[in-house]
DNA sequence: TTTTCATATCGTAATATTGCAATCTGTAAA
DNA sequence: TTTACAGATTGCAATATTACGATATGAAAA
């Protein structure tokens, strides 16, 4: 084995994994962060900000747009990489439910 | 190469990307939620409702711990889980300010 | 003390991720 | 067209994760 049991849970709790997983490495939070803090949103951009070689920013933005969390359009020479808001929601609001369940621990 | 360049990145952008690490994968997430839905938080009761070997369900349960999200005390033969509130809120405080930023995308 | 039960840890195999150089692709300028 | 540039993709090496059987640990019950 090693492979994850992704098939064993359910639909609900493999999209939220996905989302958080690909929220789970630094350079992924620094490339939105360069998303956030700009309105002009060009790869570039992103590659002169990041302390890593151009193929790998590009295969991290590949994973944030396979969990859906940006979407990138060709403008042009280059490409314009957004956030999409609808996403990024579905784990605020798992995060947010959660966290009115947390009970005071009785241990 | 291979290993992650987290020196390259601010304490801050690596702590974000560790608790979202945590929360991607699907068991990890039913384990959160396994633990919100009781209020006696008992580990076996864990690998009870979990698809997974009561050795992975203690690795990720160990996960979990690393990052923070959840605290395990003993407490006589069994070990009660907790959520912290506050680590998790991390999380939750990157996204809400991320999604206050968020633009309409120009492009 | 021996047994039993709950959980952690170890060892190991399968698979996934990270990072980069090199290369490919597609667009716009020359 | 040729050239130049922005990004994506490929191939590969290093490392990390996932999963589980087997085993260790540690506490209560017998």
């Amino acid at each position: 084995m090693g492979a994850s049991k992704t098939d064993q849970f359910s639909d609900q709790q493999n999209k939220i994994a996905s989302i958080a997983k690909a929220l789970g490495h630094p350079a992924r939070i620094a490339i939105l962060e360069v998303l956030l803090s700009k309105n002009d949103c060009i790869c570039n951009d992103i590659v002169d900000e990041l302390p890593l070689a151009q193929a790998t920013v590009s295969q991290h933005l590949r994973e944030l747009k396979l969990a859906g969390i940006i979407k990138g359009s060709v403008s042009g020479k280059t490409i314009c990489y957004c956030i999409d808001e609808a996403v990024f929601k579905t784990l605020t609001d798992f995060l947010g439910h959660a966290t009115i369940q947390i009970q005071t621990c009785k241990c």
